[in-house]
DNA sequence: TTGTAAGCGTTATCAA
DNA sequence: TTGATAACGCTTACAA
């Protein structure tokens, strides 16, 4: 037993340092090559005898290889990088949450990227983690700043975007199928007789999942024009902090229904909760003054005023089959890029039903 | 012009490598010694003549430094790893967001493992991140599995514990101070004139800041028994999905007060949420039936019937706060094990009102 | 002030 | 089948 492993058993605290390579060769009484050998091709080129002696010595020493001088060796470091536009937003969160339990159970580790809404930073996100030898990295960004993500893949490095696509960039691509997603909500809306209906957003810039959205609506409504008697659709942009202007926009929605029932497709949580806000500075009822489906379900969604009703995304599915592209791709799957478009779900609660229902009958989803 | 530097500059997609401390050298003519001296010690020892070259030649080949080698070699990484017992709970959301920010600023990259809730995963998540090196540990876990952090803490590296304490671990602890945020909601309560009050928590078991709360909230009634007339509490732990005795709790809970008002103190977002869905079930309304303050203010919070009175934890603070203890230990700060904890928050709305207020007079935070 | 060379913990190429 | 030995990209004695 060698200087290092008594420290190592010895219930003392002196700061024990990991065992390496070497020092299992040495307990072994074999080269560093054969105790390397042994980790990487176990059964084969390997005596019986001395693969016991290694693999004894591994465990009395507690040995794990280092991932580090791996890395530095192969060029592959078993981590994947990960770039959120904004952690605060529940939807990467859960996308997140898929991704993070895909890639521990293949083996990887993620390292995180928080861009704080700040798209500037893109780049410096990409470039940070590429120097960490990330293999792969799965971007939740805009792809404003399109030449990092670019240059990554062209390092080789294969690229997964989710939700939001790159203007430019060949690479997969995993989203909710959005022309599905609003069809759901504005069909159901107008079952439920709704009809001047009013899809409302954040600035749509060059996000795409807003942008598809939008485009969704619109050829929705002018497709159903024809067989919906009354049926008229607008948009409206939410800013942050512009209470005024999404309380007219709420306003002009009900004015221009006229005798028609007004309804609102709210494109994602944040808008939803700020549709919320209005609607209880304008003291009106969901479902009765203004009917509602918004995209994304929530914990909350279920209780709040009778319940509101949601196009609720697989978001840690998205998550775990972003992250299962990444690592097909990393095992060497060689196909031209792919587009992954999963269905939203539908749940309808009570904020899209014209006549009040007693408390009572809230559905949770 | 060396034959990598074409390579780099050209539009063709060559799968470029990057730019080693060799290629730098060359192209600067001088040894490789030289630029990591220009790299760590910049001003000092170095020729203006050949620092000007250096810097050319790094600019030139886009060249920077491979994390991964430096770690190597100096037993640095500039990583520090995050282990949450589960992402999907907002408070450990709002401190990885405070933690990841606090990371960014500090030139540190933040290595994540989400625990999924599965205690005993903690020693491989710890495991996993000080394979990598990470030079320092930020846990908001249980704890149970007491070794793997012990061992890390033995290994010299830095151990920053937040919102939950580790039974027998000696490092620093970021915190909510539970008990005065205990206090200010049961204070709230009491001047609201709410006399029989319940503390509904998720199940206690080993969680320090779930026991913290609920013995102060214990003590906070013994104390007050005597000033306040009639002051009552109880306890009672709420299993997922067990909605029968939740409900059958709160019925005891009116049962109880009899003639004076009864309330609850929510121990979390969660478990506030399981009280707002028994609410809706027993059709009774917040304030006027049942008074409500809940832990951890939430962005839907002001919008679940009359609002719900909350108090907020400051949780982007404890986020970057835990991360500041813990860049302060990499910098060689060298004292005993702190506490810090940072006060809550008390923002009344309507659920704490005995009176129903009228719908336009909820407040938003 | 600069260069040479050893070494961090691995893996891979060669001989033996 | 096993063992030296040379990398991987970097830092740091030690020499010059």
């Amino acid at each position: 037993m060698s200087a290092k492993n008594l420290q190592r058993t010895a219930t003392s605290t002196p700061p024990a340092a990991r065992a390496t390579i070497a020092d299992v060769a040495r307990e072994a009484g074999v080269s560093k090559a054969t105790v390397s050998r042994f980790l990487n091709h176990r059964e084969t080129l390997l005596t019986r005898d001395i693969a016991t002696r290694v693999e004894v010595a591994i465990a009395a020493l507690a040995y794990s290889p280092s991932p580090m001088a791996q890395a530095l060796k192969r060029g592959r470091s078993r981590l994947i990088g990960l770039v959120v536009a904004d952690v605060t937003n529940p939807f990467s969160v859960a996308v997140l949450r898929g991704a993070e339990k895909a890639c521990q159970e293949s083996g990887y580790l993620l390292m995180l990227f928080n861009l704080g809404n700040d798209s500037r930073r893109e780049s410096e996100a990409i470039e940070a983690l590429t120097a960490y030898q990330v293999e792969g990295l799965i971007l939740n960004t805009l792809g404003r700043d399109a030449g990092a993500a670019a240059e990554a893949a062209r390092h080789g490095k294969p690229v997964v975007l989710v939700d939001r696509r790159h203007h430019d960039m060949q690479a997969d691509f995993v989203s909710l199928d959005n022309a599905g997603g609003v069809r759901l909500g504005v069909q159901h809306l107008v079952d439920a007789g709704y009809r001047e209906l009013l899809f409302v957003s954040q600035p749509i810039k060059d996000v795409s999942s807003r942008m598809e959205r939008e485009a969704a609506f619109r050829s929705f409504i002018s497709d159903s024009a024809a067989d919906v008697a009354g049926l008229q659709g607008s948009t409206f942009e939410s800013r942050e902090d512009d209470t005024y202007n999404l309380d007219e926009a709420l306003r002009g929605l009900r004015q221009r229904a006229g005798g028609r029932l007004p309804g609102v497709l709210s494109s994602n949580a944040v808008v939803t909760l700020r549709v919320v806000a209005a609607m209880a500075r304008l003291g009106w009822r969901f479902g009765v003054d203004v009917g509602l489906v918004g995209f994304d379900d929530t914990e909350w969604s279920p209780y709040i005023g009778p319940g509101l009703s949601t196009i609720a995304q697989p978001t840690d599915e998205l998550g775990r089959v972003a992250a299962g592209c990444l690592i097909e791709r990393l095992k060497g799957l060689d196909l031209p890029p792919r587009q992954i478009l999963l269905s939203g779900r539908l749940l309808p609660r009570g904020s899209s039903q014209p006549e009040a229902a007693p408390v009572s009958t809230r559905q949770a989803s």
